[in-house]
DNA sequence: TCTGGGGTCCTAGGACCC
DNA sequence: TCTGGGGTCCTAGGACCC
């Protein structure tokens, strides 16, 4: 039974844009944006002007016109997050990474060494800032929830600690949307009867609160705004799914259009999966139309698959279903493609890679074997000479994308 | 003035089986 | 022929998070 606050949650602040401050010492103090087309991320300096991530970069401009872009120095976001993590890593094992610049640590097994967990957390934050120059707010508290909403509070660069004694005291007074899992929708309905407050959510009518968001969501809201969270650190978590999506501006919903998006995206997917050996059953696709309302199709097969070409007509096959459920809409704007269901580890497979279980066993597996050969030869010359150096030419889509694949990279999940 | 890309989880209906 | 219940899997959509 744990009756201290022994949980941390670090962020690093605003840390794309603090990386390109730390590089460009011209940078610093001024409002800057990562991005282009779109912004990746704001410093405090922007986002004292509004300036949001996930802003388009007009709409950034005209709120901040003295906006400074920056391109991305996408390597060194990767070096300078495993580095704030590998500073965690040195007080417990107890790490869970949630993303690149995000993780929690449970101390308890270690204050005997290095003291209680506040001073951990401050031992920690001087030495990222020491070491990397980085600034990175930190939350302590006795469960994952607290300790995630106590970083929030603690921004920018700051250190909050709840002790156990005034929990509720804390958070009662908080809005809402600081809880994980309310998002706009949520806050939306919770503001219709009336709760704007953490304290107000855990006082509410528990049948009306799930009339309201649905049972799941409800029972688990009122629990959190009652600290009762139950979740564990997890510290070896693999992805359930691995996906890769397009946006395309505005484009006819044409097959010159969807199949060679189609075939670069799945190569996108496959070569991960394969580089894991997680080969996956389930295909989803999803179109999004010209005015951004998204429709699905999905498949669940019989084997598992992981072949760029296999991967690819399935999700065309689906695409073709969606234009045909929608023969009016003659505009596509994103395309998407997702495997999930994946195998939990091939590792213990033999040579033959799963995948192609499906296709040895019928009369046409040569055509299985080929395609499975022809992956193996792509992936190898990428592994010598870089991902650019062979694949499937779709070089005019390349040059539309708005987000460099280094970017798409850093959000990846392990698998 | 309509935000990109990688993910997770929940819901609800239908198929199918016992 | 109708009645009843429960479990699992699949599909589509929605909300949310970073």
């Amino acid at each position: 039974m744990e009756t201290s606050a022994t949980i941390l949650h670090a962020d690093l602040d605003a840390f794309y844009a603090s990386v390109e401050q730390l590089l460009d010492p011209s940078l610093r103090g001024k409002p800057i944006a990562v991005g282009g087309g779109v912004v990746l991320a704001a410093s405090y300096e922007a986002r004292a002007f509004g300036v949001r991530g996930g802003m388009p970069g007009r709409k950034a401009r005209e709120l901040c016109p003295q906006l400074i872009f920056v391109g991305g120095h996408f390597g060194d976001y990767q070096r300078l997050g495993d580095a704030a993590i590998k500073v965690l890593d040195d007080f417990t094992p107890l790490v869970e990474r949630i993303s690149i610049d995000e993780a929690f640590a449970d101390v308890a097994g270690c204050t005997h060494l290095f003291g209680p967990p506040a001073e951990i957390a401050a031992s920690v934050r001087r030495r990222v800032r020491a070491e990397l120059g980085l600034p990175i707010s930190i939350g302590v508290a006795r469960t994952k929830h607290l300790a995630k909403i106590a970083s929030q509070v603690a921004k920018p660069d700051g250190l909050v600690v709840v002790d156990p004694a005034s929990e509720l005291a804390f958070l009662h007074d908080l809005p809402v949307s600081l809880m994980w899992g309310v998002g706009p929708a949520t806050r939306a309905r919770l503001a219709s009867i009336g709760i704007e407050t953490i304290g107000q959510l855990a006082q509410s009518h528990s049948g009306a609160l799930e009339r309201l968001i649905g049972p799941a969501a409800g029972q688990k809201l009122a629990a959190l705004a009652w600290n009762r969270d139950p979740r564990r650190l997890e510290t070896h978590r693999r992805a359930h799914s691995a996906g890769a999506q397009s946006a395309l501006g505005r484009k006819p919903a044409v097959a010159d259009v969807f199949v060679p998006t189609l075939l670069h995206l799945a190569d996108r997917v496959a070569s991960r999966l394969r580089a894991k050996h997680r080969p996956g059953r389930t295909v989803t696709v999803r179109v999004r139309f010209a005015d951004l309302r998204a429709v699905s199709r999905s498949i669940t097969l019989d084997q598992p698959i992981s072949v760029t070409a296999m991967l690819a007509e399935t999700a065309e096959e689906l695409v073709r279903g969606v234009l045909a459920a929608h023969p009016g809409e003659k505009v596509i704007s994103l395309l998407a493609i997702s495997v999930s269901h994946l195998e939990e580890s091939a590792e213990l497979q033999l040579e033959l890679p799963l995948g192609l279980a499906d296709e040895r066993r019928r009369p046409g597996s040569k055509r299985g074997l080929a395609r499975f050969g022809a992956d193996r030869a792509v992936d190898k010359i990428r592994q010598r000479f870089g991902k650019q150096a062979v694949g499937y030419g779709v070089v005019a889509l390349e040059a539309a994308r708005s987000v460099p694949d280094e970017f798409r990279e850093l959000a990846e999940k392990e698998l």
